[in-house]
DNA sequence: ACTTAAATTGACCACCCGGTCATTATTAAA
DNA sequence: TTTAATAATGACCGGGTGGTCAATTTAAGT
């Protein structure tokens, strides 16, 4: 069986990485409807007729690019992931929180491509890929919890489903907030330390 | 001085509704750039000549709609401000997540605008409107964290904008998930009492 | 060098967009 | 009833879109 990518994957690797490129670029500028085709053409210095020769339409070429953002969003998770086993929950947290905003500032494209297929609605399967996410952010953050209440560092009584939900909402939505300050160039306002200890400290104690 | 709705707001109220009303949907439906202002003309019933007579452009007329849902937003929560200042801080925080559920249900297009406006970023002044939103709940929660250590039910030595941030994550996160659960039909898998609960309890004393 | 197969091109298509404006229909004044 | 002012219309404009395909260039085989 051949894959719809199958004639890209053939490609020089030069000429890949020129479209690769170009359409990341586009898709972190705009949004999926917005985005052009003809953007990514002339930016990749390829003709029209070959783009949509190595992707049939304009959702595969977005769903090649999005796999690859998250691709890379899941191989930092999981190396922060193996790389703190040892490591107590806050510690553990804090060490997760690096690693977000360490992508963020290593891959500000992917990182926005990433934010807008979250909070953004009109990429193509939205509904799906978001769902899906949903079960990714689940075991993962879902393990860390658990490996926390094994160690009775957190309470054993713990609904995990909602914990999940709180930590989820907290650490992603911090990650937007300092990924949209570093792109608007006033990240000097996020003390990364004060916050890392502010919500690791929260998780704990509460506001209490 | 003459304002750009002026010629909008003498017309006939009938009118302004069925106006207002497409527009509402149209906005709902897809992002701003996707919106379509032949849809609104056709779905309103006026040629498209009016509607640019009445907004001169596209981006005004998304103004218009826009300050209507946040207008919306802001009486729902000034309300329920009003309505509990004596409450606890749990029992009120409790009453503003109700108070968002009820603004989803009674007003889903509307909700469906704001939660675009705040996680899609495609909208003509968002960078703006943003920020205008991130004051506008600063000084919100803000209000209700403060009362809530004065009576020394949190902690009086917390960071209030910190305290502020994880009530914003969390809650807002809790009605998007709501909401867009709730347009999707399956909202029978959300137990809010629990939700809320659980929510009230995390504030209180973390997960430890 | 000649032939054939494959890859690349960009002009072109139908469609949709926001916005305009001469024309027409409606209302008010005389 | 005629005239003047105002409101409503929709054909039309330039421009952009995703996608196509006949024609051309490039590469391979003999």
């Amino acid at each position: 069986m051949i894959s719809s990518t199958n004639k890209f994957e053939q490609l020089p690797l030069e000429k890949q990485s020129r479209i690769v490129n170009a359409s990341i670029s586009e898709f972190a500028e705009k949004d999926y409807e917005t985005a052009s085709m003809n953007t990514v053409v002339n930016q990749a210095g390829i003709s029209k007729g070959s783009l949509f020769n190595y992707f049939k339409t304009k959702s595969i070429l977005y769903d090649h690019i999005y796999k690859l953002a998250l691709g890379e969003v899941k191989a930092y998770l999981r190396k922060v992931r193996d790389e703190t086993v040892d490591l107590p929950f806050q510690k553990r947290l804090s060490k997760i929180v690096d690693s977000g905003v360490q992508f963020i500032i290593e891959h500000p494209r992917l990182a926005k491509i990433y934010f807008r297929l979250i909070y953004s609605a009109d990429s193509p399967n939205r509904q799906k890929i978001v769902s899906e996410l949903q079960v990714l952010s689940n075991d993962y953050l879902g393990e860390i919890i658990q490996d926390a209440m094994d160690r009775n560092e957190l309470d054993p009584n713990l609904d995990k489903g909602q914990a999940v939900f709180f930590l989820d909402s907290v650490l992603n939505r911090f990650l937007k907030d300092y990924h949209e300050a570093k792109s608007h160039g006033d990240v000097d306002q996020f003390n990364r330390d004060e916050w890392v200890d502010g919500i690791t400290i929260f998780f704990s104690k509460g506001l209490k």
